[in-house]
Parts: structure tokens; sequence; C-alpha cells
DNA sequence: TTTCTAACA
DNA sequence: TGTTAGAA
């Protein structure tokens, strides 16, 4: 399939599948036109990198880490420390504990209004 | 119509 | 990330 059936079927704009492409992320075959060819299989990889970019994994990790998933946990010879490194330091506990805060936060704005409206619409 | 590259907003 | 220009 062409750049923009994976698009579609993914949610993921054409502008970033090219971009994963130049990341060195997903390696789609090119036509004689030039145009990039996708296989069914790039559908779920496609997914599963914009699933790690989104959870705060840095670029550079996510390869060998897609290599891994993919190959019954086969592990790059010479990168899991580095690795390592990378997820240790990965920003995904910090955002839990950020969306949480500012759940919490919504949550008062939510019940202040709401007491607010009931003083407004029933008086007592 | 769709895609490509490169670059700007 | 979106968008755009000019060219297949």
């Amino acid at each position: 399939m062409r750049i923009g059936e994976l698009a579609r079927r993914t949610g993921i704009s054409a502008r970033m599948l090219r971009y994963y492409e130049e990341q060195g992320l997903i390696a789609p075959q090119r036509g004689d036109n030039g145009y990039r060819g996708y296989d069914e299989a790039l559908i779920e990889r496609a997914e599963k990198i914009r699933c790690f970019l989104d959870a705060g994994v840095p670029t550079r990790a996510i390869a060998p880490m897609l290599h891994c998933i993919e190959r019954s946990h086969e592990v790059i010879p010479g990168t899991a420390s580095e690795l390592r490194a990378m997820l240790v330091r990965d920003r995904m506990t910090e955002r839990i504990d950020s969306l949480e805060r500012n759940r919490t936060a919504l949550t008062d704005l939510i019940h202040t209004m709401d007491r607010e409206e009931a003083r407004t619409t029933t008086p007592a």
C-alpha cells in the first residue's frame, strides 16, 4: 500500500510516516515512480512507533526496542546497556505524575463549578 | 489524484 | 506537525 492508505489505516499522518522513515524506524520499499510501498506488517510497526513516541521514549531508543520486540526478544549485541540507560531516564513516570496532578486540579475545578451551579440553580 | 522532496510557518 | 511549491 502507498503512504496515503497507511496514513488512513493508522491515523498517522503521511508527514509523520516519512519522518519515521527518516529516523530509520521504518523501511518501506520504493516503486519505479519513487512512491513508498508499505506491506501489511508495517501497520503494526508504525503503531508501535507512535505508541513509544507518545510515551516519551526517545526516537533513538525505538529502533532497538522494535528489533527486540519483533524478534523474540533478541537483543542487539552491545545495545542493552545504552537502551537501558535511555529507558531508565524515560519520562513515562514523570508524565503519569503530571497527568495525575492535572486530573486532580481538574476534578477540583469541576467540583467547584458543580457547587456554584447548585447554589445558583437551586437556591435553598 | 496521489506522492515526492525540501523547507517554511 | 501542517502546509506548500513545483514536478512526476
